[in-house]
DNA sequence: TTCATAATGTGATCTACATCACTTTTTATT
DNA sequence: AATAAAAAGTGATGTAGATCACATTATGAA
């Protein structure tokens, strides 16, 4: 089966085929369909999401009942309510499906002893968690120093895909502007 | 020598007294004063500092000239430009000291020679990044859902200390808001 | 095809916060 | 102790973007 994630970890570390089989074997396929849930809010967050197919995102929803967007995921992009997961304490993050979906699930038990097992592994988390640090440190920096409307066409430029495949409402609050404003803009 | 850098490996994962030697001999330790740059922009970045004593920031100056902070960092903090560190580019972010100051630094090479001689080490440093991811989420929400001073508030009850050693300025340009808006909101 | 629901657009109004200009206070420096 | 420089406070005014209210256009389900 081509799920994409051998080609994923390969990117980063080569794997053997033996290799890729453990590492697999320590992995559940999950398919979801629109609208449903990977993991709700107040829930404990059992795995890690790696998405093969399809698109998802995780929010949060505050107090006022306005929901933020933390991140979307769509193929190849990893996903969960991390805080949660890392710390095995309930969800404060939802993660629900934009578009039908399949995901590689990892429980973190899994994805200790697959670290623990294979050094191999462990670097490419380290890695991917590398990565992701930096990617949030520039979104940190765009809504200090960028306008709505900077953020929304630097978005445009980085995930053109993502216009497509998610509606605007949402991507206003990824963006963290109203509805509103994010439709005068694109305008 | 006491350090701080044994007890903050060691919070998680054990080390012994030879492992440790191994490990500190990676490092160089330097000490700036005040105002010293330990990273400049558009320079290559050599290290990632461990910060032993003292208070240093890191920050972008936008096309404006704005100021804004990425992060603080005092005792038992790391710091860098991680996006040049990792991958070995220009300086998009300044680090610089706020109090006199000395650190640990660790070039890449170096940091990712220990990871991979020793399996434990690179353990650490993939649970440190993500920490900091998890940290930098959080953050990304406080600056998606409250209000300046929710963030404030916030802040100051997470590192009262950072009120007594960084000036109101700065912690304006951490949390995204003028300085007079910050003094406006603390009296 | 019809009806319902979600998504989008758009005007009118409001508000949190920025910016500018100036004063006062605190902290360094000689 | 005197002077300069940095930090902090505060009023007046401007503005990006929020909110509210409603109209229009897609999308989907029976």
């Amino acid at each position: 089966m081509n799920s994409g994630l051998r080609e994923h970890i390969e990117k980063i570390i080569p794997l053997t085929d033996v290799e890729f089989e453990h590492v697999l074997s320590h992995f559940i396929l999950k398919k979801f369909k629109k609208h449903q849930f990977l993991i709700q809010e107040g829930e404990p967050v059992t795995f890690d999401f790696f998405v093969v197919s399809g698109l998802v995102k995780s929010s949060h929803t505050d107090e006022a009942g306005k929901q933020h967007i933390m991140q979307f995921a769509m193929e190849d992009w990893w996903i969960s309510d991390y805080q949660a997961y890392f710390s095995q304490t309930a969800a404060t993050l939802m993660v629900d499906c934009i578009e039908d979906t399949e995901v590689f699930c990892l429980s973190l038990e899994n994805r200790e002893r697959l670290c623990a097992d294979l050094h191999k592994i462990e670097h490419f988390f380290r890695k991917k968690s590398n990565s992701g640090y930096i990617a949030l440190q520039q979104r940190i920096l765009s809504l200090l120093n960028s306008s709505a409307k900077e953020r929304y066409v630097k978005l445009l430029g980085q995930y053109p895909s993502l216009f497509q495949r998610v509606p605007k409402t949402l991507l206003a609050s990824y963006l963290g502007v109203s509805r509103e404003t994010l439709s005068r803009l694109s305008s």
